[in-house]
DNA sequence: CAAACTGTAATCAAAACCATTACACTTAAG
DNA sequence: CTTAAGTGTAATGGTTTTGATTACAGTTTG
């Protein structure tokens, strides 16, 4: 499986999502996530840079959502986190003789790009709230 | 991300289908993609299996596409070679008595899922025949 | 001041990828 | 019928990517 960034992130906007206004540290959310708090932070830290979250040093801190749910997309998500290109284009070097191969790249980059727009349509569509509204609500 | 397999196999089958009715190597087209020819070779054979191309053993061997190129899809090669999901669910096993964590693979399988129907009907109104058409004709 | 955090660098291990070698089998051509 | 040129396929290796982990300095609360 490639690059759990992305994934990582939403859960953790989620669960911040669904505590709302309250600070949670990264041990916690690493619990949630099941990986380390390490690995939560340095996403936390692409999260703020994205001003999606603030997080807090010092005893009793932690992250929270500086947006309403509703305002938060999960294309945001996706760019605050940066993943690698869903469609990669090869970069090595052509066969001078052959026109196919003279080419690929930029055809190739224009495929790329329009899947990468495509899917960033997708994720624009859908709202941190929705994925929070799916979470059952026992509260 | 999604491998380059995908990647190599929409070049291979941009140059056969710059090559009509011709049959072409591995060794050719592994040039031409800068790779080896087994690399090739295991790609042909998933194209093969999604019947997109025929290839023929012994001297003078190779590949040729099986289709018109306007009738071959960028999908078509997508699921030959049936890249990892753009969005990889966390598989881990989530923390009980967190309702987030116990919610978010249900939730993130249904982003994935419904992202990846984006990615392929995105790939889908692309044609071979519209790349080919993207190599300056020289001929 | 002590406890509980974050921020961040450094290092490790595992997984994903692709390249490469090797070789049995197939076919065309002389 | 023999040779050359291919494919099909398994096995192995090296590199890169990823995520886990350790470590520790700095910050904040009580």
């Amino acid at each position: 499986m490639v690059n759990q960034q992305f994934t990582f992130a939403v859960h953790i906007m989620t669960a911040l999502a669904f505590s709302p206004g309250k600070v949670i540290g990264s041990q916690t959310l690493a619990a949630s996530v099941n990986t380390n708090p390490v690995v939560v932070r340095r996403l936390l830290l692409a999260l703020r840079r994205a001003r999606l979250i603030e997080t807090f040093t010092g005893k009793n801190g932690g992250a929270r959502l500086r947006k309403k749910p509703r305002e938060i997309s999960l294309v945001d998500i996706y760019d605050a986190v940066e993943p690698r290109p869903v469609i990669p284009v090869n970069e090595r070097k052509a066969l001078k003789k052959c026109h196919v191969s003279c080419n690929m790249k930029g055809i190739m980059s224009g495929v790329a790009a329009s899947t990468e727009d495509a899917v960033r349509k997708h994720l624009r569509g859908i709202s941190l709230a929705q994925l929070v509204r799916q979470v059952p609500q026992p509260r």
